[in-house]
DNA sequence: GATTATCGTTAGCCCAGCTAACGATCTCAG
DNA sequence: CTGAGATCGTTAGCTGGGCTAACGATAATC
């Protein structure tokens, strides 16, 4: 955070906001900050094409990830089936996916997406890189490889975390 | 509108592939990925310290931003008064901040950090970095200064995003 | 055939975001 | 000095995401 209000005048204590990550504190601080304020921008993208955030995330995962069950789903999104089910129920109210029997084991629903859903992945896609495009098109060429490859390290940092458990 | 020069591919992209953000499209997919994982992931910390990463948040602006009002603050994290009154009072149920009235201005309010609020802050955050330190220590020195520096360019993004209205 | 395991849902809780509306206060024109 | 308007924070009420606990239906196993 640190992003301060109106008075920047009178340069606070704070440690050094615009300075690069000197220490593990920092850089934590700093990613968790930037995590949660870029969500928060998001949103509203996502607002504008009604879809949440987490919505949107499943929804890429059944596009991308053909057609799996609930549970599946629940695991890949790294959040619990009653939590899923509501997700699910969601996009399956707007017509984006459909719950499928499976015909063996009827315990089982398999969560597939429909064309709409589909559709709406692409179009809401397009909207949001439209807006990250037009932010990041200001950093060059070099920042934005940095950036890429720096997402990379992230991703693997979050499957640390993960598999290492609370 | 500046429309992305490429359409989508049906290039499988799915989660878990470890391919690189060859495109706008791949590398703003995988920032939105990553930032909700991660704070899904932190966000299991900060129930450990009984702080909610907004809460977490609010908290540090206020500690290391000094006293503001909570119109402020809400300015400062990006989020609408309401919400924000909420999130005090919560902080302030746990004693971690004080509302103290102006003098001067009666409808002001502005929000204190109380000890146990930097001495919670400082607790909370010890207890992620350790986490993150833990996950973040499996990367070479090298990847750690391109994360550092990369988590410099998310700012600059975020803030050019926040600069253009959504 | 009875028990046990698995899957998804329901119920019920808490928190985070929003808008709308409101009371209290301050400001300023007249 | 007074009354209209602006500003601030709160309350009320909605949506939605996260969880645990408990449950019914179905499979698997003994």
């Amino acid at each position: 955070m640190r992003i301060a209000a109106k008075k920047p005048r009178s340069t606070r204590i704070r440690s050094p906001a615009p300075a690069a990550a000197h220490n593990l504190h920092s850089l934590a601080d700093q990613l968790h900050s930037a995590a949660i304020h870029l969500l928060r921008q998001l949103r509203k993208e996502d607002d504008a094409s009604g879809l949440s955030a987490p919505r949107l995330s499943a929804l890429s995962v059944v596009v991308f990830g053909g057609p799996l069950t609930l549970g599946e789903l629940a695991r890949a999104e790294q959040v619990k089936p009653p939590t899923m089910t509501r997700i699910v129920t969601g996009l399956e109210k707007d017509g984006l996916v459909e719950r499928k029997d499976d015909p063996r084991d009827k315990r089982l629903t398999h969560i597939e997406s429909t064309p709409k859903g589909r559709k709406v992945l692409a179009a809401g896609r397009a909207h949001r890189v439209e807006r990250l495009a037009s932010a990041v098109g200001k950093l060059e060429g070099k920042e934005l490889a940095e950036l890429s490859r720096a997402v990379q390290l992230l991703r693997e940092v979050i499957v640390s975390m993960r598999g290492e458990q609370a």
